[in-house]
DNA sequence: ATGGGGCTGCTTTTT
DNA sequence: GCAGCCCCAT
């Protein structure tokens, strides 16, 4: 055999626990490459094994030069069994390896910080921590942010912003709306808050808004709001989530040197779930790799469910036509569910038109057929849910955690968490408020931004009468106001409250508070931020408000021991990790910001889990239950208007349906009580299109 | 400036 | 059905 054949064979060795195609996908390193990885198609073992064969060998496989090798290499190339030892994959790189890719120049794009970990833990464990940890594995705002934080003067910013989340993008939102004299009524803020978050998913800015709204009355408001809300961020030093995104294409497009010296570093990029990504994710991805053209990406338009949040499928099913020499590879084989599961959801997602034709296959038998059940009410469907669980427990030896209750709307969790309760059924509603949505710890990281970024105004807003110090809306307005004229942070025009006339009756208990702050300011010089929280708790009156407040008090308290740990965590994990930055009370923040967790949630636990489909996208359960499949919920009343909104509800059905490994339940209830009412649907159109 | 009572409105969610 | 928000009374 001559050396080709042995290096091929060696390496289909290496990589023998893949299936052909993902095998392909690994080897193709080069160039625009399409994989559309089905449901369960094993995904990121795809994604993880193609960065090592990236940085162990390169891109051996399909290299054709035939080098000079000597009669003993030759034969280890011969005879190099396939659980390679990490010697021997060390040993078959120094041999076979061309161009193999340096770990810091790969770029792999997440959506979500739980993807980012673990496609890094799986990338440690194949490659080495050290390895692993020198890729770049990060969600896009993550690794938006980081490049903002070195850059982000070049566009007026300064380096210390802050990061809006939504509930604070809507607050400077409302004043903008009430400030510019507007009825709320009329321009409520959710809608408005949305409407501009579409304009900025499509990377319309605000004078873009301004000219395409010329003429129709509600969007040239809109269009005024918009411009006065862009303003005040800046003056907070602060970006929305969706500006993350913006302002880095800004960036790039307005520095050709800057855009120039990321595409040199990240020379290989990689972007999981590309089905999610909107118009300005596109177009920083299509910047970064515009140099190189190294760019795979990975996802499934058939589990696209977030067009509601300016995902546009349009992206990965145009990739080829975008990519003339695009390799597009189909992983079809589904490792995860019962063959009648996977005809059943085949059959449903078969319905929607212009996507790109899959056919999941299992080899793990036909199992049972998928039980359809229709029930008189809600609280028959939770019946027959404890009793199935009940049954299967005892006949299948199944343990609670193997069971999950999918539905549509949180609101259904409520029937369901009832009479769990009343049979005693141990349960875990998956999803909900997030441990950092709660108001005391908001209130605590509102100091301590404020420490931080004295220009924040809605984080100022927040706690300056909290606990109450008699600063009410009049004369926070009034500083905010000020402050926004005059260019000056809101506690600088506390600090000189004497020298504003409209301040003078307060200016006591302001220069007072001013004061407080600067002497926060000059204990976290050198305490801990532990300690730094505790000193708030102290000063600001922020405990004794809780002390006084009984039961809630105490448990509030107690969140904010947890987020105390939370930081040391941070700064235990940031020491550890030998980054390039030490841990700072700035880079928690920022933790905070983009990698806002929900609750921990204990593994271990022996309960059934609660969640909607949407957040059950990517995981995977023994016996799932799909509930309320009913036309007005599933397909919600909203989509049943719109084709193309339909199209997206039969997705779900698809990503909720593959969700189960072993056995698949989906009711559908002839009346229903939902928001204080009782409604009668008919059993949705999924249903019929599942045979 | 603050607290209580009525009214509305309400998919889906991550960052 | 209920939470959050607005307005009004104190």
């Amino acid at each position: 055999m001559d050396y080709l054949q042995l290096k091929r064979n060696a390496l289909e060795k290496y990589f023998s626990h893949l299936n052909p195609q993902q095998r392909q996908a690994v080897f193709t390193v080069n160039g625009a490459v399409l994989i559309l990885a089905g449901a369960g198609s094993g995904k990121t073992t795809v994604l993880v094994n193609r960065i090592a064969n990236m940085i162990l060998f390169g891109n051996a496989y399909n290299d054709t030069t035939e080098p000079d090798i000597n009669d003993e290499d030759m034969a280890f190339l011969g005879s190099c069994g396939d659980t390679a030892s990490e010697e021997d994959a060390r040993r078959l790189s120094d041999i076979v390896a061309v161009d193999t890719v340096r770990p810091w120049s790969i770029l792999a794009i997440t959506f979500t910080n739980k993807a980012a970990d673990e496609l890094k833990n799986r990338l440690a464990v194949m490659l080495g921590d050290e390895c692993g940890s020198e890729v770049h594995a990060s969600t896009f705002h993550s690794a938006c942010a980081r490049i903002l934080r070195r850059e982000i003067e070049l566009l007026g910013y300064g380096r210390a912003f802050t990061i809006y989340d939504s509930d604070d993008s809507k607050r400077l939102l409302k004043s903008c709306i009430e400030d510019l004299d507007q009825n709320i009524r009329e321009f409520p803020v959710n809608y408005v808050s949305y409407v501009i978050s579409q304009a900025k998913d499509k990377l319309i800015d605000e004078d873009m808004f301004a000219e395409d709204a010329q003429g129709d009355y509600r969007n040239e408001i809109i269009a005024k709001v918009y411009c006065e809300y862009q303003k005040r961020l800046k003056a907070a030093n602060a970006l929305d989530f969706d500006d993350i995104i913006m302002k880095t294409v800004e960036l790039f497009e307005k520095a050709p040197d800057v855009l120039e010296h990321y595409s040199n570093l990240y020379k290989y990029i990689l972007v999981d779930e590309y089905q999610d990504t909107n118009t300005a994710q596109y177009r920083l991805v299509s910047l970064l790799a515009a140099k190189y053209k190294n760019l795979c990406v990975v996802g499934d338009d058939d589990q696209s469910i977030y067009r509601f949040r300016g995902a546009t499928v349009e992206n990965i099913l145009s990739f080829e036509d975008e990519f003339a020499d695009c390799t597009t590879i189909r992983l079809e084989q589904n490792y995860r569910s019962r063959q009648n599961i996977l005809t059943g959801a085949n059959s449903v997602i078969a319905h929607n038109k212009g996507r790109k034709a899959k056919t999941l296959w299992s080899d793990r038998g036909d199992g049972d057929k998928i039980t359809l059940c229709a029930v008189g009410d809600e609280r028959e469907e939770t019946e027959l849910v404890i009793r199935e669980i009940g049954r299967l427990r005892k006949s299948m030896d199944l343990k609670y955690s193997d069971f999950t209750v999918l539905y549509r709307m949180n609101a259904q969790s409520n029937a369901f968490e009832r009479r769990f309760s009343a049979k005693g059924i141990p349960y875990k509603v998956v999803g909900g408020l997030r441990f950092y949505d709660r108001k005391e710890i908001r209130d605590i990281l509102a100091y301590l931004t404020l420490l931080v970024n004295e220009y924040d105004m809605v984080r100022f807003s927040r706690i300056i009468n909290e606990p109450k110090r008699n600063i009410g809306t009049a004369t926070v307005d009034m500083i905010n106001e000020i402050s926004l004229n005059l260019g000056m942070s809101p506690i600088e025009v506390m600090r000189q409250a004497e020298g504003f006339a409209p301040l003078q009756r307060k200016a006591k208990v302001l220069t007072e508070t001013a004061a407080m702050f600067d002497r926060l300011r000059d204990y976290a010089e050198t305490a801990s931020p532990v300690e730094l929280i505790d000193e708030i708790m102290a000063v600001t009156g922020y405990k004794k408000m809780l002390d006084a407040d009984g039961e809630t008090g105490i448990t509030r308290l107690e969140n904010i021991g947890e987020l105390k740990t939370n930081i040391s965590q941070y700064i235990n994990d940031t020491l550890d990790s030998e980054d390039d930055t030490p841990p700072s009370l700035e880079g928690f923040l920022e933790n905070v910001a983009l990698y806002a967790e929900g609750e921990q949630q204990d593994e271990d636990a022996d309960s059934v889990k609660l969640m909607t489909i949407h957040t059950a996208k990517g995981l995977e359960f023994p016996v799932v239950f799909i509930v309320g499949m009913e036309n007005g919920i599933f397909p919600s009343e909203r989509s049943l208007a719109s084709p193309a909104d339909v199209e997206e509800e039969r997705r779900l059905a698809y990503v909720a349906m593959t969700r189960a490994k072993e056995k698949l339940y989906i009711s559908y209830a002839e009346e229903r009580m939902l928001f204080g009412r009782t409604q009668y649907n008919q059993e949705s159109v999924f249903v019929g299109e599942n045979t």
